[in-house]
DNA sequence: AAATGGTTTAACCAAATGGTTAACAAATGT
DNA sequence: ACATTTGTTAACCATTTGGTTAAACCATTT
């Protein structure tokens, strides 16, 4: 009998050449080797490339899609939901490093494809999240700020050093060693900062 | 003679393709259509596809780096300094929206073009403005913090919502003439959101 | 006007690449 | 045991793609 897992271990491989290359960048061969598989099989189970990827590109969306929900729809304070978040979201991305540019990268290319995540079941929700914002405001507790701007700068604080990584490094000097630290250090940082600018 | 300009126009016509496919996803053929130009030229003007696109990169990076030395440079007071290049750089990005996707999507996939970059002539050179915002802490005009870490915040809350545009239209459920308007005010709002988080 | 030297073009080439095929092996069902 | 389905492989194919070449073009010099 088949080794069962064939499937998982090519789609495995494909996440892996994927998230480093892209989907121009990548090569069949490459995923084939990185499979330690006929490059023939991943025809037989994904009939082309634009199926092999749009595959890696919904696994990568779902795995990213509950960290996502996590400030949206647990239902706890505010603060502490901030709090968590950042922390958890940093961890999260330290152990998947490529897998917010590669999302990032292959949406901006592929527009289409957000169409079919539009649809997907596990996709995030923010409604939940915004109107708790709007219950904070109206009971006074934050700052009257745009809910959406606000959700905006929170991912942006906590996305875009790994995104990028590369450009922030060099242009503020910052060697690598050093950038590590500085993440660690944002996972509490960000929120401290964040809750200081909407707090009244 | 030859038309002085037939190598701009190649140069143009290649940040053209190569901003909106990337290195792995740009044909030469591509670039020689879109530059009305036989596809010889692109060799006997910039050798192959390597160098060609070395000079894109370049030339990108140019158009970047004088913006961010506006904040780097500038001898103005701190506040007034946060201000304008959130304003201004907010409308550069509107002209070139693929500019900093561009440069970051490479650089992270051309780590040794880093070290290029870095012995760039006009590359930023952030000391003045860390400097500047310890001197602000020495003095008590803010709060204490990693200089740092807050141009990292900057920089975040300033280009993260043009370089993940598509997912954070998808996840936060905006439709794209709403954002327009999110990305206007934001002209102001992080400069503001900014300001009182680090003011005492 | 002939020679010169840089510029441009069409045709060509070799390698890379996505994809197919046909034969073979391994399970599975009867 | 045998036939049928499923999984796997090596060889092959057509197209795309980066890159080359040799001849033509054209402005300037002699």
């Amino acid at each position: 009998m088949k080794d069962s897992s064939t499937e998982q271990t090519i789609l495995n491989a494909a996440i892996t050449i994927f998230e480093k290359k892209g989907m121009a960048g990548a090569r069949m061969q490459e995923i084939a080797d990185e499979a330690k598989i006929n490059k023939a099989m991943l025809h037989y189970y994904f009939r082309n490339k634009q199926q092999l990827f749009e595959a890696v590109l919904m696994s990568a969306f779902q795995k990213l899609a509950p960290q996502m929900n996590i400030i949206f729809a647990l239902e706890i304070d505010l603060y502490e939901k901030i709090r968590r978040f950042s922390s958890s979201y940093i961890d999260f991305i330290l152990e998947n490093p490529y897998l917010p540019s590669f999302i990032i990268h292959e949406l901006n290319h592929n527009p289409d494809f957000v169409t079919k995540i539009m649809s997907h079941p596990n996709k995030p929700d923010p409604k939940p999240l915004l109107r708790q914002i709007e219950a904070e405001i109206e009971a006074g507790k934050i700052k009257r700020k745009s809910p959406k701007q606000l959700v905006l700068n929170l991912l942006s604080l906590t996305i875009f050093p790994f995104v990028g990584e590369t450009l922030l490094k060099l242009v503020l000097d910052i060697p690598d060693s050093e950038y590590k630290k500085i993440l660690q250090e944002r996972k509490t940082l960000i929120a401290e900062q964040f809750i200081s600018s909407i707090s009244v």
